[in-house]
DNA sequence: TATTGTTATACTCTATAACTATA
DNA sequence: TATAGTTATAGAGTATAACAATA
């Protein structure tokens, strides 16, 4: 392969002394603009900040929602497999019990089967807690839905489907 | 609204003394089923590990790689063009091109008209890594396809267009 | 020997604030 | 005053490794 495989000319540019251009608009992105990865992370550095906002006053963030509503889902689950399903490392899901327990959302009870392990449960604050969440969390997906579309949205998740 | 809105009956758990599940499946995701936001967070994960292994021999992450194709394509743009058409704060986008300039690949020139700012260029060391990079993100934009099939990664990247 | 939870470390990334040199 | 680049800090998130208690 030579260097100028799969390279697009450069842009015309400003000539040097000719006017600037004003904003950082008319960029070319070249091969990113083919990149699926690229689009999934603008994306989801869009969504995620949506997210956060809406459940700015609650400070909640999109992780410690998917750990709540897990255990929400499935109460008694180990630190495991909360951990396992949702992709997160093992090691990082402690610290995040930590804060969630510290904030009463959460608690850690010694298994009797297995005495290394924790099963996890909502207290009655964190499910009333988590109630109000899922309310938020249902607002940002308006916004998202009002971002793509609906059919968009829908797609979206039917494509990804098998991910989660 | 009260705790119960939108509350997912618990699951079904093994009862206790009888044998646990084998593995981490059959977990249920409640209400993180409906939102776009974590499928694409699965998805982006999946993607970025598939692009960091793909291009691993070369040592080349994705925000990178997206910093050397913008520069390759426009050259002369400001480190401040770059980081607002990338979504890159300006103060990271210094870290980034202090290493790519390590590497040989970019270099920074003084800018005459504004001597605030620096003009982006490649070297031709960079030229020519480059084109090979862009031959390894095709692969592995290849193994997107595989994995999500032709037909969704193009609706998928018609879906976010609007984010790039 | 293997697994669970934990602690620790390192690096990537996001988000700010403040500083300097220029404009 | 405002902007470009830089330095610094803090927290989230990813990726490892190692350890104690338990299986």
């Amino acid at each position: 392969m030579t260097a100028t495989a799969a390279r697009t000319p450069p842009r015309k540019r400003a000539s040097n002394g000719a006017a600037r251009r004003s904003e950082a608009d008319e960029i070319g992105l070249d091969a990113l603009v083919g990149h699926a990865g690229y689009a999934v992370r603008r994306f989801q550095i869009w969504i995620f900040q949506d997210f956060v906002r809406t459940l700015g006053d609650v400070e909640i963030r999109p992780t410690q929602y998917s750990v709540l509503t897990v255990i929400g889902a499935n109460p008694g689950l180990s630190q495991m497999a909360v951990a396992k399903r949702l992709g997160i490392e093992r090691a990082r899901l402690v610290h995040l019990l930590d804060s969630l327990e510290q904030r009463k959302y959460v608690k850690r009870i010694k298994s009797k089967e297995d005495r290394r392990s924790h099963a996890l449960h909502l207290t009655a604050q964190g499910e009333t807690a988590l109630a109000k969440f899922k309310g938020l969390a249902a607002e940002h997906e308006r916004n998202v839905e009002a971002k793509i579309g609906k059919e968009n949205r829908e797609q979206l998740l039917r494509i990804l489907a098998g991910f989660t």
